[in-house]
DNA sequence: GCACGACCCTA
DNA sequence: GTAGGGTCGTGCT
């Protein structure tokens, strides 16, 4: 044995890939490695690291990698129990291994996995072909096994541990010769494979056997002459041994679709590189990758031929100051089939942002920024903003001009503050990348950037600075603030291609891309423009009495407690409620302290006064903070209204977000919440309507399983909750009790979020067991949710990602995750998806019809202002309410349609809480 | 000044 | 048991 020696000129180097996969997955720090969203890659970067040191040991080798095929092989035909032990490969290694082919074949390297064999085998089969030919062939395995390969021409080395193998380490290794490796093996047998051996033979029985006998076969024929225990079991295992022989042979002689000496590296695949190790977050491989790029691009450069400099050069970025450029760029624009657009502003906000310039790219790296408000101390001069509006107005507001943005929904809202109608968005990469994959990337333009071009783009911090010394756009020096807009357009179209490729290959998602989400974002421009009247006053007064009566309770509980401290701190709130008053510990907090949590309090406030106060100081001053104060707070000064930001590439499900303020979470549950709700109020002569889907998630539960019992409900119109009660607790309807709804709501709620016994027995307080019994009752009357649920979770793990009706998908990264929990969780989230996914298509969907058709409406009678993912509010104005309600019933109920269906109810009132 | 956990509001 | 956002207190930089 030796460490590795200098090699060979050019040897041949056979990788033995499942060998040091299976190796890798089981190192402790690789098995830690994981991507931000969850897919393993320790054993990618294991096999990739390994292959690597090959490459800096062998540098003019030629590296052949060779992964086991999946499935049987002819070893287990030869003998069914074969590797019979083995458990099934785990979830977390075998989602590395697409992968990592992927990999070795964009790194050029000759990648073999071939049908009905072993790894092994082909090596094998390779070796021998090299050894008849003189080759040096250096095998890299952890396998001991392969030793049986080794001849004058053939060496072993393992990788790992870095030791290397001739004839002579073999022999110093196992004592026996390689040519006797495998009567060695079948001597031994092997436990992990199952194949049988001698019964109490190892190597050193087998060793001394071999030195005396030479071959299995004399060993075999000199069986009766060994004498004790061992002797008989060799005699007992005679009848087998020439099977165990056969099954420890490695083939020598696979039918290949290459021969040795015509398996050739291939180009290296640099994009698809830097696309897998963006993807895969294999950080050495991408600045490895990276790099490599530089050094072949450098020496590209330093040929003689220049001509290739301008399109090489990516920073072809112009700054347009001058009205000849301005008019030189308004050509491009509408020569361009296609530009991007973009405009930098003072503000995030949209209602409070000052357009100070705006960008655009005709074609990969030619992109331009046009400055028109930057007013720093020794600005230059730039074109009037005015000016530069008016002459782009037309362009921007031509249908037919083809535009691609990033988050144009933003650009539209500030143009709008100009007058400027922003038409023409032909694309969207925030959306476009959204719809191709919800989980795997934030949807901001920098993660984009380096997800799908693997390019660090410039972030804006980096020319604003953080924190409380930001400045705005305006204040940037045009040196900085050039490169940065510029680039943002830039980026822009290059996303476009790259993300609109691979969005084009699956329809599904186009159509959810085309017929929902590009036509929703200047629906929701609309609403976040038009807002939504505040009663001010109003939560000014509520604000008051919350405080009044949050004081008295404070005071209350410091009594209590016998002394002062902050409510609002969960950590005096321990020490106080489980050290000074030695309440009982009910529930820890996942980082192990004791919980405080509501369902807690509530349970304590059984026996004792103070959680009870706790609570009611909790609910209030949640209330005055997040709602009272801050809602009118949030009134633009200008429209005396309030305008929320909906976010359509957050959730992972495909619903709506909605900050700033936040018009989802408005409360409802107790009657001093909803007082919240009164305050949203319409115009003079306006008023409120709010009409949402009863039960849609349910509906499309029944829509997905076709399950008779559940469609025949909602087809004849009944209370679902009642029905199930009806079913599940074999009752009639007419005597269903309140208990047995709730409990059957209950039941229905956890079916929707992937429930388990466990999760539903909580809910209801009840034993596990009984829980048990609900679900199994459940199950038994509506079987087709049953075969729903379980082929959900089978499509989830086969193929990764879940489906809405309309073909929207989720991605599941943690589907087949080797963490229990995490893997659970991620059944759920299968489960729950597809229903609340199609909801929230639904009502996109339906969206888009009532914004049609308010646009075919003469005056400014109906205004859709919020949505709540089940839930469209409007204002509309009083002449003509209940027709416009009905109509807009109407539309909500034939937006889709499914197997079941679906029943809006709308309520009209003076403010959004009488109109529930 | 910022990140994070605990808590609580919604569908 | 699903999906979100906002506020507060706390502890680190």
């Amino acid at each position: 044995m030796a460490s590795a020696t200098k090699s060979p000129s050019n040897p041949l180097v056979l990788v033995d890939g499942s060998s040091y996969l299976f190796r890798a997955y089981h190192v402790p720090y690789l098995q830690a490695l994981s991507t931000s969203y969850g897919q393993p890659t320790g054993a990618i970067t294991g096999v990739l690291n390994m292959i690597k040191s090959l490459q800096k040991d062998y540098p003019d080798g030629n590296i052949v990698v060779v992964f086991d095929a999946k499935g049987k092989t002819f070893r287990n035909e030869m003998y069914a129990e074969y590797k019979a032990n083995r458990p099934p490969m785990p979830d977390d290694l075998r989602t590395q291994i697409a992968p990592l082919h992927d990999i070795i074949g964009a790194m050029g390297l000759p990648l073999l996995v071939i049908d009905g064999v072993e790894a092994d085998d082909v090596i094998g089969t390779l070796a021998n072909q090299a050894s008849n030919l003189g080759m040096e062939t250096i095998i890299s395995t952890g396998d001991k096994d392969m030793a049986q390969l080794v001849t004058a021409h053939v060496r072993l080395i393992n990788t790992m541990t870095n030791v290397e193998m001739d004839e002579a380490g073999v022999l110093e290794k196992f004592a026996v010769r390689p040519d006797q490796i495998i009567d060695y093996l079948a001597l031994m047998g092997d436990k992990v494979d199952n194949i049988p051996g001698v019964d109490k033979c190892g190597p050193k029985t087998a060793a001394k056997w071999l030195a005396e006998h030479g071959t299995l076969e004399q060993v075999m024929a000199k069986a009766s002459s060994v004498k004790g225990k061992v002797g008989e079991h060799l005699r007992n295992a005679l009848s087998h041994l020439p099977l165990s022989y056969e099954l420890a042979t490695i083939k020598l002689d696979v039918d290949l679709p290459e021969n040795v000496q015509d398996i050739k590296p291939s180009e290296i695949d640099y994009e698809k590189l830097i696309t897998l190790s963006t993807q895969f977050e294999l950080k050495r491989l991408l600045t490895e990758t990276q790099q490599k790029i530089k050094q072949t691009s450098t020496i590209q450069n330093e040929l003689p031929e220049k001509h290739n400099e301008l399109k090489v050069d990516t920073n072809n970025y112009q700054t347009i100051l001058t009205q000849t450029d301005f008019d030189t760029w308004l050509e491009k624009l509408k020569a361009a089939e296609l530009f991007a657009f973009d405009t930098e502003t003072t503000s995030l906000n949209y209602m409070d942002a000052e357009l100070v310039g705006v960008s655009f790219s005709v074609a990969e790296g030619e992109a331009a920024y046009l400055p028109v408000a930057h007013d720093y101390l020794d600005a230059p001069e730039q074109l009037n903003r005015a000016h530069v509006l008016a002459t782009l107005k037309p362009l921007l507001e031509n249908p037919d001009i083809k535009k691609v943005g990033q988050h144009l929904k933003y650009d539209k809202n500030v143009l709008a503050n100009y007058d400027i109608n922003l038409q023409g968005i032909a694309f969207d990469t925030m959306l476009e990348s959204y719809v191709l994959n919800s989980v795997t990337t934030r949807h901001d333009m920098d993660s984009l950037a380096e997800k799908y071009l693997g390019q660090s783009t410039i972030h804006f911090e980096d020319i604003a600075g953080k924190g409380v010394k930001q400045v705005t756009f305006n204040q940037i020096p045009l040196d900085k603030a050039s490169p940065y807009a510029a680039e943002d357009a830039d980026i822009t179209l290059r996303l476009h291609k790259v993300i609109w490729r691979k969005l084009s290959e699956e329809k599904d998602l186009v159509n959810v891309f085309k017929e929902i989400e590009l036509p929703l974002s200047p629906v929701l421009a609309k609403m976040e423009q038009f807002g939504v009247l505040i009663d001010s006053q109003k939560l000014a007064q509520q604000s008051q009495d919350l405080a009044v009566r949050i004081l008295e309770l404070e005071k209350e509980v410091h009594t209590l407690a016998g002394e002062e401290f902050n409510l609002g701190s969960p950590k005096q709130l321990q020490e106080i409620l489980y050290k000074k008053m030695d309440l009982p510990v009910l529930k820890k907090t996942p980082k192990g302290a004791p919980s405080t949590a509501e369902e807690v309090l509530q349970e304590l406030a059984i026996n004792y006064p103070l959680p009870k106060l706790l609570m009611e100081y909790r609910g209030l001053s949640k209330l005055k903070n997040t709602y009272t104060d801050k809602l009118p707070k949030m009134i633009n000064a200008r429209t005396g209204r309030v305008h929320t930001s909906y976010h359509q590439a957050i959730t992972a499900t495909g619903r709506l977000s909605s900050t700033e303020p936040n018009l989802q979470n408005i409360p409802i549950r107790t009657e001093e919440g909803r007082r919240v709700r009164q305050a949203f109020i319409a115009r003079e002569g306006y008023k409120i309507v709010a009409a949402d889907y009863s039960q849609i998630e349910l509906r499309i539960m029944a829509h997905l399983s076709s399950d008779k019992g559940l469609l025949n409900a909602f087809a004849t119109g009944q209370d679902i909750h009642t029905a199930t009660a009806s079913e599940v607790f074999d009752t009639p309807l007419k005597e269903v009790s309140i208990e047995q709804r709730r409990n059957a709501k209950a039941i229905n709620f956890g079916l929707i979020y992937g429930m388990s016994a466990f999760g539903l027995s909580k809910q209801l307080n009840i034993s596990r067991f009984d829980a048990q019994k609900y679900m199994d009752l459940y199950f038994e009357r509506y079987p087709s949710v049953l075969t729903y649920m379980e082929s959900t979770r089978q499509i989830a793990k086969e193929k990764g990602y879940v489906s809405t009706v309309f073909g929207r998908r989720l991605y599941l990264p943690e589907i087949n995750a080797s963490n229990g929990m995490r893997r659970k969780g991620a059944e759920r989230a299968a489960i729950n998806a597809p229903m609340q996914g199609t909801a929230a298509d639904i009502i996109k969907k339906a969206m888009l019809a009532v914004d049609d058709w308010i646009d075919t409406l003469p005056n400014d009678d109906v205004r859709m202002i919020m949505q709540v993912h089940d839930e469209l509010v409007f204002e509309i104005k009083e002449h003509k309410l209940i027709e416009y309600k009905n109509k807009i019933i109407s539309l909500m109920e034939q937006a889709v349609q499914l197997d079941v269906p679906l029943t809006v109810e709308a309520g009209v009132g003076i403010n959004w809480d009488e109109a529930h």
